[in-house]
DNA sequence: ACCTCACATTGAACTTTTTCGATAGGTTAA
DNA sequence: TTAACCTATCGAAAAAGTTCAATGTGAGGT
């Protein structure tokens, strides 16, 4: 299996989750604090926080700590390098160009 | 949880999986059969046949019956829908104008 | 120094997903 | 009508993911 298809997996099976997606969206209005992001479900402290681990260990999210709190942002590259990956796989190839496979 | 994050939530899970994402890609160059794919991997045919019902239950590929084979393909507007949903939840929204929720 | 706050980590229970062998259903070929 | 072929489904076992309470860590405040 190509590492680009389990590197690329992980960002999808991070987004594979509601709540996962919902905080990506959250963020694209800007960073957010750890504890504002808590606020808006119900679930516990350390469940937001593994949560949290796997949107950053992917890519798509990354986090920056200030004193005692932790603001958490998009990730400009991690979120292109998905969606150009997302636009590979899922558009037509005429002649069977197939760059990452020869089907 | 809004029902727009659970459904584009079931597309991501199912390209959560390297085996699914490639299947994608191979599907790019046009459609194939079951048993074409089957070759690729190596992995049962009740396997492959489960994993093709996850991408045709989410709504990124369809199958079409033809004899004994089944020939499995893109579905354009399963991606279109999913291309957009990424781009609403990853692209900056100036002013906080989130259109799914209000933080 | 001590306490509190914000977040991360650990460990365990629970749920979901993945996988395969066995089997069933439908199609084509002999 | 057999038999072979292709795919789907079922049931069970294994693997992975989710969740929480408890605890650890590190920064600030008193």
């Amino acid at each position: 299996m190509d590492k680009i298809y389990i590197d690329a997996s992980r960002v999808f099976k991070a987004l594979g989750d509601p709540r996962r997606a919902m905080i990506v969206d959250m963020l694209s209005c800007g960073e957010l604090c750890a504890c504002k992001i808590l606020e808006k479900f119900d679930i516990s402290q350390s469940t937001l926080s593994h949560h949290m681990k796997l949107l950053c260990e992917c890519g798509l999210v990354v986090g920056r700590n200030e004193g005692k709190r932790t603001y958490y942002s998009h990730s400009a590259e991690g979120i292109a390098k998905t969606k150009q990956f997302f636009c590979d796989i899922t558009s037509d190839k005429e002649n069977c160009i197939c760059r990452r496979n020869k089907f």
